[in-house]
DNA sequence: CAAGACTCCTGACGGC
DNA sequence: TGCCGTCAGGAGTCTT
């Protein structure tokens, strides 16, 4: 599923076919994946337009054009970008003709994709915590995040408002290398754990970018059409019943906020309730 | 404020 | 072989 690598790698392949191209011509096909304006002001807001950047934010992808205004996209479950002369799929929801006499095509199975078309950033994108690979994320400011709310690591790590970018896979391999329960309170983290917990997020994430994503299903493929190959590395996510790497003991997996949550119960010990009684 | 349920979608997969 | 139910998941919305 795109999380942080993954449109980070989409972004990255697009961005030398896009900038400096123009939109020349716009078909929707799936008219809701227009999430704003509405399906006649994106289409001719769109056409004439040039591409002048192309970036991320979360798991948004920004284009910005020259009349100030920015193309947005979000690729949810299964989206995906495609720069080709023609394409023939089967689930094409969006296309925007260029004037090299290529398209930008939007590919979506699910429909859960959706572009926008604003004048402000703010008008599309919801309120997002900091980019975990930026410099303003280090232990310190873990510790304190952590510290300022009592909430499970797990959701707290998919919550869009307190980290930007992190989705199920990675969260799952982050809170593993970090040595930490998923159903562990926030405010009860030791800070040299915080402090694992950030090293964890950025090494796993900069390595996945760097092998352009996972990829162990069908749905995620880069602009190139080429798989991403960090599922490799997995040592948890999907791993289910299996010895953990590091120390043999079984991955198990939970549902925690209706997600699918992978642990190894040798590495992430349960934490204890406060109250619980000490087994005999 | 936290957390669970529900919704949007459809291909893949298990069961019979 | 084929039908049917279930699952997966990002994120917004609504309840508890």
């Amino acid at each position: 599923m795109p999380e942080l690598p993954e449109v980070e790698t989409v972004v990255r392949q697009l961005r030398p076919d896009l900038i400096g191209r123009t939109v020349t011509d716009v078909e929707v096909s799936w008219p809701r994946t227009v999430a704003r304006p509405g399906l006649r002001a994106f289409r001719e807001g769109l056409r004439g337009r040039r591409f002048e950047g192309a970036w991320r934010r979360a798991k948004y992808l920004v284009f910005d054009l020259d009349d100030g205004r920015h193309l947005v996209g979000h690729l949810r479950m299964t989206g995906r970008f495609y720069v080709q002369r023609t394409l023939d799929d089967a689930w094409i929801r969006a296309r925007l003709g260029l004037d090299d006499g290529r398209s930008l095509f939007f590919v979506d199975v699910r429909k859960f994709g959706r572009l926008a078309l604003v004048r402000e950033l703010d008008e599309i994108l919801p309120p997002l915590g900091p980019e975990p690979l930026s410099e303003a994320i280090d232990g310190a400011w873990m510790r304190a995040a952590l510290r300022s709310r009592r909430r499970m690591l797990k959701p707290l790590l998919l919550d869009q408002s307190f980290l930007a970018g992190l989705g199920n896979i990675y969260a799952d391999e982050a809170l593993h290398r970090a040595g930490l329960h998923p159903l562990r309170l926030s405010d009860r983290v030791p800070g040299p754990r915080a402090d694992a917990l950030v090293t964890a997020i950025r090494d796993v994430l900069a390595r996945a970018i760097e092998q352009q994503g996972s990829s162990f299903d069908t749905f995620y493929r880069t602009p190139a059409g080429q798989p991403g190959n960090y599922q490799e590395e997995f040592r948890v996510y999907g791993r289910e019943g299996l010895p953990c790497s590091t120390c043999g003991r079984l991955i198990r997996r939970i549902v925690v906020g209706q997600r699918g949550t992978h642990f190894c119960t040798g590495c992430q010990p349960a934490p204890r309730r406060r109250g619980s009684t000490r087994p005999r």
